[in-house]
DNA sequence: GTTTTAGATGAACACCGTTCATTTACAAAG
DNA sequence: CTTTGTAAATGAACGGTGTTCATCTAAAAC
């Protein structure tokens, strides 16, 4: 059985695609750990050292990856937006909500896109460079919109913007088991939902109060 | 030149606390890949495998690592507590602020402590089983007696102490260089102290809205 | 049909955490 | 003061990791 190559721009760039999906699967299987060239070569079907003919390095492999996540993330927040009729304010909770389910129904890329830290590399490779999700711009273009419309007063609408992402972020890592206090119940389906939804009402009041 | 052995509990403890302490300020120094086995043992001046009669694994030296210093950060919000004269409230407020001001100004520990995974091993050793930081359950203490004192009311403690933490937690998380959307000032320490004081006061707002 | 090029190979390198047979310094027992 | 048992320390080894590179060769370009 002769391997065949990839020399045209499509079939290398459906070879990656492959790489991509198979490092996905394997690290939301089995964590970081299983997210090894060696594994990724293996699911492929290629020996390890080809894997750098697509890229430079794991780390640039890593960021091609989560790319690809942050760039769907984005797509269905913008859906949330687009389809919103209302207040901005009420947009902004349907945001919040949009990703504190995300984080309680899809935990384990929760953690892939925004707990793991990047395997580390000695250089910064293309794809590092260009890597800049759009989500948190989204968030801030639907902050200042709030602001146009004086449904915000007296707020910097970058500020903000982080305050509130600080806060969800911030809260649903807390429910994590390796959190500094890993409370027992906190790692229950159930308890999460009752503390997102808490929290989700925490920020509606916070959101009222800038008005 | 002969080695000395360390058989006396005494001296044994002796070297573990160097190893502690070597490894620590590897960690700092260099990040969690400078965290070798091999660089600590070089630093104590003894063979790799040596460590392994003071410890079941990196993963178990990492927690005795990290443990010292949640004691210390511990035994310091104690002292913030056990100085403060006023509300409940006010010292809510104070326990945020010195959590902020540690994460700005001591932010490599901080990323060792709340920020970075524990290497993996196969088993839980002693050290991770009795791993256990009072900090949280110090910080729900203050908030049960603000509630018996009615400065708050209609509030689950323990949610509202997750609620706090996580908001102060979640808003440093994002100051961080990798974090998803890296703000080119956000790194500025200018902007970190501009920003968390910022964050202070949202905080002071939301325990106000609570009475 | 020939030449060029780049995907694929497989061995190697330097690092990592961990294990273990062995040595030997030291504390306790006689 | 000597003997003996024990456990700290050694150093080599094992299997894992990311990465590099000379080499081969299939397929595109001429």
């Amino acid at each position: 059985m002769s391997k065949k190559r990839a020399r045209s721009p499509e079939k290398k760039a459906t070879q990656f695609q492959k790489i991509l999906t198979e490092g996905r699967k394997l690290f939301l299987k089995y964590g970081s750990e299983g997210f090894s060239m060696r594994a990724i070569a293996k699911k492929v079907d290629m020996q390890q050292g080809n894997l750098y003919n697509y890229v430079q390095s794991k780390r640039e492999l890593w960021f091609a990856v989560i790319l690809e996540d942050f760039q769907k993330f984005t797509e269905n927040m913008k859906a949330v937006i687009d389809t919103h009729q209302g207040s901005s304010i009420d947009l902004l909770e349907k945001l919040a909500e949009f990703y504190l389910n995300f984080a309680i129904e899809d935990i384990e890329r929760y953690r892939m896109m925004f707990m793991t830290p990047a395997p580390p590399s000695s250089s910064i490779g293309p794809i590092e460079s260009n890597y800049q999700p759009e989500s948190f711009d989204l968030m801030l273009q639907v902050v200042n919109q709030a602001v146009d419309n004086k449904e915000l007063s007296n707020v910097d609408p970058t500020k903000f913007t982080m305050f509130i992402w600080g806060i969800v972020h911030g809260n649903v890592e807390l429910l994590q088991p390796e959190f500094l206090f890993p409370l027992q119940y906190a790692q229950k389906l159930d308890y999460q939902k009752e503390y997102t939804s808490f929290v989700l009402n925490q920020i509606k009041k916070i959101l009222r109060n800038y008005y």
